[in-house]
DNA sequence: ATAGGATATTGTATAAATTACACTAAGTTT
DNA sequence: AAACTTAGTGTAATTTATACAATATCCTAT
């Protein structure tokens, strides 16, 4: 394809995801090797710039899809940054987007113009990243501390069916801190959220823990009638 | 001062901010009216295109200090718009500012080019305003009334001495919700930001309340120990 | 088959926070 | 001095949060 076959962009304009994924107890996002200059080799977001006809939103979902094989994928809007001097060659400014997926229902596609591959990244243990990809990173990483404790939002990071200990992990990664089991059985169960199925666990090597399914339409009613989520 | 004169823009890139006061019982935020088409003598939010040589943030400063005599303002970035045909002349993509300031401590500046005048407008009953903008406003409510629950920003809105009447007054008016008086009291000075001063509102034709100020630098300081307010 | 290992599952007592609720005090106006 | 207006205050009941440990189930290894 030449560049000329390209929709018009916005050459100063660009969006960037921040793409979370819970896999192996580690919470992870998704990052690109650049295979250009600046920043050629390091590890950077995804993002793309932002074409004249669509919306921003659009282009953000456009990044993430020529990425993964999209399904479903919680997104929201996160932060624009748009310092004079994050980007070297010039101003770029950029809205950054916040996504959360179910890792393994997503196959990562293969290699792109300007990125050598994607690959899923431990938040924890992270090299130094592109532009100010690190202070976005920081903001998407907040947001998602917070953001948990009050909205139901876990559930996109899980399989459709997960262990009640799959999710307490998962709030325990993302909170830094230990939660107590029972409490937190307690406590989760008591929203009427999760619907206990009649499956268990398979292939693991100790007693199976029973499958729960989050129950969206039944939150999406409740947050109407002004309930409120609250970990 | 002559077009030429002016530092080069980005045509297509701009901040709006939705500036916040409460003045005679009321939540109200300040609005211009447009000088010029489109919407024409429809009220607006300030705004302005952002220089190619200023941060984002800087260029809301720069459109609020245009307006009132800016004075240690709390803002922060709210959201960015961008559908494609959010303006009616073209592509403008805007980044919204959430502000909240005390408005006796600023008087209004008259005048701008593109706007006839600027005036404070209860929130709870407007007229339709220009482009999308109602849509920013009420994101911009929504961020108020969240965030007013977790993070002692509604002192931004009074006077530096208030009374605790005052500051249930202003809690019921952007929660929209009667709180009781008591209970209000014992959660508010519970947790000790507020310092009680030698002194009694003046000129009311009651029974005279005690004043009281905000103690920011407590606050500061218990929120770097992990302290949290909530409401 | 059985013992040992691993994780699942469950309840209770105590402390803390939230809620509901009504009268007296102080100053002003008539 | 009576009437009005808002300020200021406490307690009991309920709900929610916290701390804490033993048994159940299933798998593996011997």
């Amino acid at each position: 394809m030449e560049i000329n076959d390209l929709p018009k962009l916005h050459s100063d304009f660009s969006v960037d995801c921040v793409v979370f994924g819970f896999d192996k107890g580690e919470l992870r996002i998704l990052l690109i090797e650049r295979a250009e200059e600046p920043f050629k080799d390091y590890l950077a977001l995804p993002g793309n710039l932002v074409y004249d006809n669509e919306n921003i939103d659009q282009a953000a979902n456009r990044v993430l899809t020529e990425l993964t094989s999209l399904n479903d994928v919680y997104m929201e809007q996160l932060y624009t940054f748009g310092d004079v001097n994050r980007h070297p060659q010039g101003r770029v400014i950029t809205v950054a987007y916040f996504s959360l997926i179910k890792v393994k229902k997503h196959t990562l596609n293969p290699l792109s113009t300007y990125a050598k591959k994607a690959q899923w990244c431990a938040v924890a243990d992270l090299p130094p990243l592109a532009f100010d990809h690190q202070l976005i990173l920081e903001k998407a990483y907040k947001r998602l501390q917070n953001k948990i404790r009050y909205q139901p939002i876990g559930f996109e990071l899980l399989p459709e069916k997960f262990t009640l200990s799959q999710l307490q992990q998962l709030y325990e990664v993302i909170l830094e801190k230990p939660i107590d089991k029972r409490n937190f059985r307690k406590k989760i169960l008591s929203f009427g959220l999760l619907i206990e199925l009649d499956e268990k666990q398979k292939n693991v090597s100790h007693r199976a823990a029973k499958l729960y399914k989050f129950n969206k339409t039944r939150y999406n009613n409740l947050k109407k009638m002004g309930f409120s989520f609250e970990l």
